[in-house]
DNA sequence: TGCCAGATAGGAGTAGATCCTATATACTGG
DNA sequence: CCAGTATATAGGATCTACTCCTATCTGGCA
């Protein structure tokens, strides 16, 4: 809808934690403000590697249990992947991924960039769909770029 | 297309390790035969364990080791997860997947099921899309009637 | 400013996957 | 049908991500 200012009428992450009351301790708020800023879709372990730039000493175990929580409380996502590690997402819009089955990564594909099907009619009576993503497959334009060449 | 035998023009166990020019082993066969047979989505340490009901001491490795062969020729396949296990489907007609979000298991969706979009005519140049899949989330019938119940 | 529920650090414990190597065995071709 | 060899397996060691535990610390509150 709105374009402005931090984007789609989202909080600042300081009322974010507020307002699911949860203490605002510095670690939180650099989880946050990095599961928020990253294009890529990082595991727990991953994010803790770059906190740590910040915070030295902060435990894995600390990154991990924020991360549930926040997912929790839809502060942020799991995201399917294909291999051993949890991945999460922070991008909280709607949309869908893109799996690169050469490098692994995980791109972000916006919702009007596909013909998006209306809403799935579900001829099944085993479940009742909720919601639904497209999940693409195929070779990024990097990929692409490094096999052309000799 | 048929449906006669054994499905769509399936080969038998045997006769596909040999196409594959993989040795057949005992072993193998039982890995291959207990892939194509499950309903859900195990992951190699599972799947070892329903094998070494046959093969009490199959190693973990064994099992391990051939599923991903066995992926990697195309004769099953990695299945999306949000967990940190890897996860494994023996059906390989095109189907998509239904993600359970209570009890996390993941069930087959026939693509007939589905009003499946014609194919994602993408507006994006940063990848070449090969295959997609859909992927529906919700709540599966028997969680919903546990939850009915007082 | 002091209290305390809730949060963190750090270390121990798990589980799944992967690596390593000696032994076993499926295929080959004689 | 048999022996030689390339390949496969078992079992143990190692690795990695995650989870559990507990003493200590601290943000929010009165
Ligand atoms: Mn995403
Ligand atoms: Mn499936
Ligand atoms: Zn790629
Ligand atoms: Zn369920």
């Amino acid at each position: 809808m709105e374009q402005g200012s931090k984007g789609q009428g989202k909080k600042e992450p300081l009322e974010l934690l507020r307002s699911h009351n949860l203490r605002v301790t510095p670690q939180r708020l650099e989880i946050l403000k990095q599961i928020q800023r990253t294009e890529d879709h990082p595991s727990a372990t991953e994010l803790h590697r770059r906190v740590r730039r910040k915070f030295p000493n902060i435990s894995l175990d600390t990154v991990a249990r924020t991360l549930e929580q926040f997912a929790k409380i839809g502060i942020c996502r799991w995201v399917e992947g294909y291999d051993d590690v949890r991945r999460y997402d922070g991008m909280m819009e709607r949309h869908h991924h893109f799996h690169c089955i050469r490098c692994k990564r995980i791109l972000d594909v916006r919702p009007e960039a596909l013909e998006e099907p209306p809403l799935p009619s579900l001829r099944d009576e085993r479940f009742k769909v909720i919601d639904f993503r497209i999940l693409l497959e195929g070779i990024c334009k990097k990929c692409m770029e490094r096999e052309q060449d000799p």
